[in-house]
DNA sequence: AGTTTAATTCATTTTGAATTGAACAAATTT
DNA sequence: AAATTTGTTCAATTCAAAATGAATTAAACT
């Protein structure tokens, strides 16, 4: 990815957003999140007021299709919300600030899924044992009931999660 | 990824095999974990006796580099361990069953330290909202506080959940 | 209606990570 | 000590995800 294009806003300004962009896609990094997607939110997210597409694109100097991707993504997750002014046609975006359904989403999507995918698997994997050569089976038995172990306590460590995000805010 | 290699085993072992493979796999590809990785882990898991060098390139049909690779990084973070038998040149390894040490090691090295690099960025972000425009001051302000306070609340998650981790072994 | 401006779509390209494979090293056997 | 077997390294390849940009649609203005 390009670096920012400036255009002629005050330095400080530019060196702000930059920061705050670096954050987000730093973060995303760890989440598996593009890091055009981060990069936008970020610099809607820096921004006092609302952006348009065309200043994300000047902004981050991306290509209008990675914006339009972009915006779409984060539209869908509710991490970004258009503030239309009736009076003109550009869309503005702000960010919503409601991170936390952001993480519920996140968690959601991603942990949630392989949780209950997990679950199905392990269990197809406790009946598979039975079938196994007797010299092998506690051994075998003693694995499979590790993984119910882990699958159930991570099962139960996510509503705790969920819990504690939610206390302020 | 090739599909497993079966050779002259029942079948059932090597469904059973294939099934823990497949979830570990996917569960790898939550965190990003390399497939060949997961899948290593995953045969050697999967099967009662130790397993070879050989058999696990074998089983899963992957290249010795992939399989030297793989077992390089399974054993640096402690997944697996090595059962010389010294009759034998043959390095044999073995599941190591501690997953607990599995999860805490990928906390560290990845939450761990995007938590503490989001710290001192948002730390920066902080001193930078000083210098700017008055008028767009106070609504940055409120983001950037925004950001320190999630930063916060997650710092304080992490021992939660390696607490809730650790409880039975 | 025609022109301009704004944004989306999607086939292509780029990029970076994962995997391969061939060359190499180390230990073992004959 | 030559030949073989076992594993490592690393440059080259492959592959999938991400980004691009040109074609297209949609809306607004003349």
């Amino acid at each position: 990815m390009p670096a920012l294009r400036t255009r002629e806003r005050p330095a400080e300004l530019a060196a702000f957003e930059t920061a705050v962009v670096e954050f987000f896609v730093d973060a995303a990094e760890l989440v598996g999140v593009p890091k055009s997607v981060a990069a936008i939110y970020g610099s809607i997210f820096a921004s006092a007021a609302p952006l348009s597409f065309a200043e994300i694109e000047a902004r981050l100097g991306l290509s209008k299709g990675s914006v339009s991707q972009g915006l779409k993504i984060l539209r869908e997750v509710g991490a970004v919300k258009e503030v239309s002014t009736k009076a003109d046609r550009t869309e503005l975006f702000s960010p919503d600030l409601e991170m936390r359904k952001l993480i519920e989403r996140f968690l959601e999507s991603r942990v949630q899924r392989q949780l209950s995918a997990g679950g199905d698997r392990v269990a197809d994997l406790r009946r598979r044992v039975a079938a196994m050569p007797p010299a092998e089976q506690s051994t075998l038995q003693g694995r499979v009931k590790k993984l119910e172990q882990w699958h159930s306590r991570t099962r139960a460590l996510l509503p705790l999660v969920r819990t504690f995000l939610k206390l302020g805010s």
